[in-house]
DNA sequence: ACCTGAACACCGTTCAAGT
DNA sequence: ACCTGAACACCGTTCAAGT
């Protein structure tokens, strides 16, 4: 091999290198949302963060939506997989979307993108690999390993979704879930009894405790109608 | 009682009466965001499928944020309740919250609209109380009713978000299910075997039948975790 | 290769003015 | 009471120009 250094001298025009990249860019943007919700991330602002033109940034991103998958992607890469050590998958699943939603709940106001995006980008994958991975190993077959995500993985994003829409809500009051509002206002008791009955019941309920119990109420429903028979070879 | 009719002659000036009333716009503005998604809905647009500058608006509604509002108490008004005779919970609450997605898949770019929002309006609530109903008459108590809402409205939510985000994707095929884009994608089956070996099944997996059956894994686990026993009166 | 600044076609909303 | 038109403070993105 003909060694090709050094064809340049050190003295070389001092060729710019680049003071962004796409990490970067991203990890501002996700700050931004952050602190100010989804509204409040704008090419403009992203680039005075950074302290560049917001025009720079396309040097780096084609648009808008690249840094919105790009956020995805460090988003799912920052959820906590459980470990493996052969623990029983309804404990592992569990696990799982619990680390999920944490995941999510330390940014709020980024709920709202991860629900409306359909394709993630690829380093957004593992978590969801793993839980097929959990149900395919517990016996499921394919059909009932991939319905089996399906409702968690809705039922996470949904809860969330419940969980912090009251951020995005301008008539917001402090507290947790949405169905803390109602109990604020008049609700009619002749024509809803049930919700002027149990709105309070809504609201003193924490999430925390209340979300891995709900969990564990669909894996029941999945282990007794969704997994065959134990014992059984997982059919293939 | 005094009649106070006539006061008037009937060659009043011609006092204007509104071209306009909330209900008429708030049609106008679910019919912009059917036709052309979320980003669709304009004030300036908005006036012009009324025949109306945009600022005339302002007359009948405070902001845009008014008519999202007006927009989601008819959107739940639009639900078709099931009729309630005396058949099984189980039944029930399936029907009524296929009834729900049944609405929202006939204005799909709207889900996310009725995801994002904390507070519904009070027209809204009909079918919130019905499934608390349900459950209350089923035996479940005040918490079993409201825990055993939240799974099935954030399962609901969730699923349709999945089912219906691939519109709201720049990148979208014209295929159901946002998953099917990863079936047309290299995925790397070295890293990601169980996902790589599910994405057809997911893709192939048709959602009009995989919803209700969905719904009924999580109902069973509704009825051996949450429900006391039956014959017990439910506790107030 | 990287960054800038003016410009374009949009937003929601305010405000003074018309009838 | 209802509607208009100009204006303000924003958007995302393009494009020609600078180094």
């Amino acid at each position: 091999m003909v060694q090709q250094r050094a064809v340049e001298p050190d003295d070389t025009p001092p060729r710019a290198r680049p003071r962004l990249s796409r990490p970067a860019i991203a990890e501002a943007a996700l700050k931004l949302i952050d602190d100010g919700g989804m509204p409040a991330l704008t090419m403009r602002r992203l680039g005075q963060a950074l302290g560049v033109e917001a025009m720079s940034l396309y040097e780096y991103v084609a648009n808008k939506d690249e840094i919105l998958e790009d956020i995805l992607g460090s988003l799912f890469n920052e959820v906590e997989l459980p470990d493996q050590n052969d623990r029983p998958w309804e404990e592992l699943a569990c696990e799982l979307f619990c680390a999920f939603r944490c995941m999510l709940l330390a940014h709020p106001h980024a709920v709202t993108l991860v629900a409306s995006r359909a394709v993630q980008p690829l380093e957004a994958l593992a978590p969801i690999e793993m839980s097929l991975g959990i149900f395919r190993r517990a016996g499921f077959g394919r059909q009932g390993a991939v319905d089996a995500h399906r409702v968690l993985q809705s039922f996470t994003i949904g809860y969330l979704l419940a969980e912090t829409s009251v951020l995005n809500d301008p008539t917001a009051v402090p507290n947790s879930w949405g169905t803390a509002a109602y109990a604020l206002r008049e609700l009619p008791a002749d024509t809803l009894p049930h919700l002027s009955e149990l709105a309070q019941v809504a609201i003193d309920r924490v999430a925390d405790e209340q979300f891995p119990a709900l969990l564990m109420v669909i894996i029941s429903g999945l282990r007794t109608e969704l997994r065959p028979e134990p014992g059984t070879a997982s059919p293939t």
